[in-house]
DNA sequence: TTGTCATTTCAGAAATTCCTGAACATATCG
DNA sequence: CGATATGTTCAGGAATTTCTGAAATGACAA
């Protein structure tokens, strides 16, 4: 690895944050210094700066193109595919959430669909198919909420996020309104 | 195991996703069966319903332990360690997302910071810096957004939740309003 | 077509992770 | 103090995952 010491110091860093995930180290030190490149890098450019196998490469990148976090391109003059990570980084951010939702959260969700279809039978039962109700619930929730915000533009989602809980003056403005609307009359509300 | 078909399905089940996390299929299993049991469960009986060895289970509860997953009780005339999940799955969430931050993101931002002080030499590096740059920033921003909502109660976290996308609206709002205060005068703003 | 270069596949070697049983430690009771 | 019950540790075997080299496949140019 002849790479600048701080180019490899993350991606060694990402290797190792890779096996914490379901990914494996190899998959995690391609996918970072593809992130850092300058330009497109060719499979065995690759396998030259991490120094691992053609072959392991190849499969990494397989595995990186499932999960659609790299393009593949063509340079003028030479005949091996390149592949480069997208410019922008909220698009990538979009795209791993999109990706884990699929792998992780929508099989889980069916499980659990399909379980609340049935009938608990004993007490035991019960219990759980209250409980996975409410993990029901709440990653429906989560997911909800997950769809929503995908659909912003990058310039709202980022303003939306700055925002962060300061948000939450705004609903208790909405509670508010909504006692005062509702409830009978009180003192008027306060500023804000 | 003897446990009803979808108990056993959904141990099975979060099994699996173990195995996609960091985390093994031996300690997503025994969290399924926790989270769904209807009373606290010594080590032994989990061993025994799970199939696992004493000390695979032993290990698998230190595991959730550190992860602050797990809460220890003793039942009166019963010498043994009983385990359960909180009754609140927030609260479950709450904690994954803490400890997850701590052992995954914290590192990673310590990183690119500690890397971000130095100067790029080369055009690479000088590349390599940039794309630091902006990552460090996203990140920023999606943990200072989960801090944030991480101090609100339970029930205004839901709000938020449901809220999704809406919350647009009112930045949407808030920018209008902006252009109308600091550029030149224009059309009236249409209806809120 | 043939030759060259690029890429993929895959059997099995290498490395890693998981899991167990046995030994040890600790606690409680009689 | 044993005796018994509970909990932990850890060496090493079992299982799984990762990685490689060799062979197969594909793509293109001459």
């Amino acid at each position: 690895m002849d790479l600048p010491p701080s180019t490899a110091a993350f991606v060694l860093h990402f290797g190792e944050m890779g096996s914490r995930w379901g990914i494996n180290r190899t998959v995690g030190q391609i996918y970072a210094l593809l992130f850092l490149s300058d330009r497109p890098l060719p499979a065995d450019e690759i396998a030259q700066s991490l120094g691992f196998s053609r072959s392991n490469v190849s499969m990494g990148l397989k595995e990186l193109e499932n999960w659609r976090l790299i393009k593949l391109q063509h340079l003028p003059g030479d005949r091996r595919e390149h592949f480069t990570t997208p410019d922008d980084v909220w698009a990538i951010v979009r795209t791993l959430a999109e990706e884990r939702r699929k792998r992780e959260v929508d099989p889980t969700l069916t499980l659990l669909r399909d379980t609340l279809m049935q009938t608990p039978r004993s007490d035991a039962e019960r219990h759980a198919h209250k409980r996975m109700e409410s993990l029901h619930e709440v990653i429906s929730l989560l997911t909800g909420w997950m769809d929503d915000v995908q659909k912003l533009p990058d310039e709202r989602l980022v303003a939306l996020l700055k925002l962060g809980g300061r948000v939450a003056r705004v609903l208790e403005a909405t509670d508010r309104f909504h006692e005062i609307v509702t409830r009978k009359p009180r003192r008027k509300a306060q500023e804000g």
